[in-house]
DNA sequence: ACAACACATCAACCTTTCTTGATTGAACCG
DNA sequence: CGGTTCAATCAAGAAAGGTTGATGTGTTGT
């Protein structure tokens, strides 16, 4: 889902950081910043129970963050990269012309 | 708060995430980049309830995101220049080797 | 076929978040 | 002083989110 502009879609962009308000989430995106990774490799890695994994691994596929892939009786899971560069680019939009401009040091405003 | 890497405080990350996971304060903060504005302002731009308002408003200052300021009756709210920057960082850590190394094409994981 | 495994899904429960309307307090104006 | 305005706070309820344990489904190994 695009564009990635605060103002062209803020739903967007809201999902996209509730996808990231999360510790949990946090630390899967973490480890998979280190390439794909299974299921199981989480959970280890994480000491999550692997429902709760699951249902986080869900939270982020669905907000486009990651993907899966199945290989025999294993889930791997790996970033996807498009979704990172237009959470970059929400984030840039977010600041940009945060370069103050005091509009209104006079007048009252109601 | 900072240091402003996943690493360092996923915590800190996530809190932040979860200030700008919320439509209506990502409206807020598109208003606040033209600079400095009073909650009135904001109501009506936004066409909601003051205290719903309110509410995001403290949400987002308690992020960190924002800072108020008294003048008379007006309160006037404010991006947080700094916090735009360590979320920036944050995003930038969050995807920096996202360039794949596929770790583990060969080899069970489990 | 059967048992073990990896994972998704579900239901139940609890916690957090959000909304709404009412109240409160401070500042201003007549 | 008394009324009005701006905005924070509160209480109550609704909605969304997260955790846990149990169940289900497909896969592998024997």
């Amino acid at each position: 889902m695009s564009p990635s502009t605060l103002t062209a879609n803020p739903a967007y962009a809201a999902s996209l950081f509730h996808a990231l308000s999360d510790v949990t989430r946090l630390e899967i995106i973490e480890k998979l910043r280190g390439g794909e990774r299974c299921v199981c490799e989480l959970t280890d890695a994480l000491d999550a129970a692997q429902s709760r994994l699951s249902f986080h691994l869900r939270v982020l596929k669905e907000a486009g963050l990651v993907t899966d892939r199945k290989e025999g009786r294993w889930s791997y899971y790996a970033l996807v990269p498009d979704a990172l560069v237009e959470l970059h680019d929400i984030v840039v939009s977010l600041h940009s012309s945060a370069k103050r401009r005091e509009l209104r040091v006079t007048g009252r405003c109601c």
